[in-house]
DNA sequence: GAGTGGTCTAGACCACGGT
DNA sequence: CCGTGGTCTAGACCACTCC
């Protein structure tokens, strides 16, 4: 069943297994095999097992009782909803719509106190500022406007920045891998030169989203405001109790 | 220094040591002992070291890398302000206001097929409608209306609820105790008979949210639609890259 | 090659839930 | 009492990073 000399850890080979099984076999409250027979069953030791388990608690697929056994959660049909992307083109993928980003200015400039802290430089350095409208199916959807310090992104370009994502231009050609992004948004209402860009009447309802990028060594690598409609973008959250 | 008869598991005390070590000594992205190492100075196993340390990455003290070592990550102090409380109680008491809830009616309902499924009953069966003012500081913050289902929480009263804040009653009274919460919201303007229980101009932003909490068995407890002042919710959350 | 974190084994004892 | 998940040990080998 398990390949012992695979590559891929056995305990993530237990995990893609036991999903199937549960998937198919079981039903919501349904109890699994307790973690010993799942030993004797795929020979592998009670640690393979339990960092299999963890895994699948993780992702909702069961939830473990002490004294009486492991049972299946049924919440891995809510959670895939559950917004893990946060790319604005991933999530239009997701809906089935066809995303577009236009450019609409790109400039090189001095960053001031303010932004020199929100971007993790010093006063004086560079940064570029980029302004995108993103839409989906044709319809604007949102108005970004982005800072990225010029220390890690040299001679960027309108014509890169149109090749491919900016999620896939950070990895891809400038070699920052993601570690995380914070985001703080609230309701507001469109103002006039707003509703221009969106094609909205102003005192349209909008979400403000600011978001922070960091890349694996905790550097700011993004730092973006965008306008969105409030009529399209639904978020979802999940808040687990410890 | 660890206490190998405590109650408390030796990994759970090894998270409260290394975490004020690292509070007390280290400085963001220093190196940390290595896993040996930390074995020998608490005479541990690696498996116990290696749990404590699961944990400190997960609430944000640490970072690992393959072949280099364990690191200091320096975000706890922004994880305190991301948010896990969900209570409006304690966001409120957090932010030193002080919170008020006036219930301002409580129904008890038979229950149609859309309410039967927002929470999780059949058709017909009964539930509590709750409509709450929330506010602080003396200042009205949201208006929620709250869907109880009635086999769960026999003789709800209006006494009951003002006596204690909902995620206290819940626990304490019903021994119902709280999984988890999904949200979702959106961005949306008042509309004229909201404007007045608020207090806000007509058109004024707000933020609508829909909520269900469910219980340590998978029930739902709660299901609530809240309409929040824009200008006094900001919301944050933090995506992970796997 | 030396040191690191990542995976894995084969045991052990404990605390909890139900019979 | 037995079976469950929770904790813990003392090892082992692997894959990665740096010298």
């Amino acid at each position: 069943m398990l390949k012992k000399n695979n590559s891929t850890p056995l305990y993530n080979q237990l995990v893609d297994v036991l999903i199937e099984h549960i998937k198919t076999n079981l039903d919501i409250d349904e109890k699994m095999l307790s973690e010993r027979e799942i030993c004797l069953k795929y020979d592998v030791s009670r640690t393979t097992v339990r960092a299999a388990l963890n895994e699948l608690e993780e992702m909702g697929y069961i939830f473990k009782r002490h004294g009486k056994g492991t049972f299946v959660s049924g919440l891995w049909k809510e959670m895939q909803n559950l917004s893990e992307a946060y790319s604005f083109t991933e999530q239009m993928k997701q809906l089935g719509k066809i995303p577009h980003s236009q450019v609409l200015s790109l400039e090189y400039i001095v960053a001031n106190q303010d932004l020199a802290k929100n971007v993790g430089i010093q006063e004086g350095e560079h940064v570029y500022k980029m302004k995108r409208l993103r839409s989906a199916d044709g319809m604007p959807m949102m108005y970004e406007t982005t800072f990225i310090p010029a220390y890690l992104f040299p001679d960027l370009t309108i014509s890169k920045l149109e090749s491919m994502p900016l999620y896939e231009l950070y990895p891809q050609v400038y070699n920052q891998d993601i570690k995380y992004a914070d985001e703080e948004f609230y309701a507001s209402v469109l103002q006039a030169k707003e509703s221009e860009e969106l094609g909205l009447p102003a005192g349209s309802a909008c979400l403000r989203i600011r978001r922070t990028t960091y890349s694996q060594e905790n550097k700011i690598i993004e730092y973006t405001l965008s306008v969105a409609r409030g009529d399209q973008f639904v978020y979802k959250i999940r808040h687990s109790k410890k």
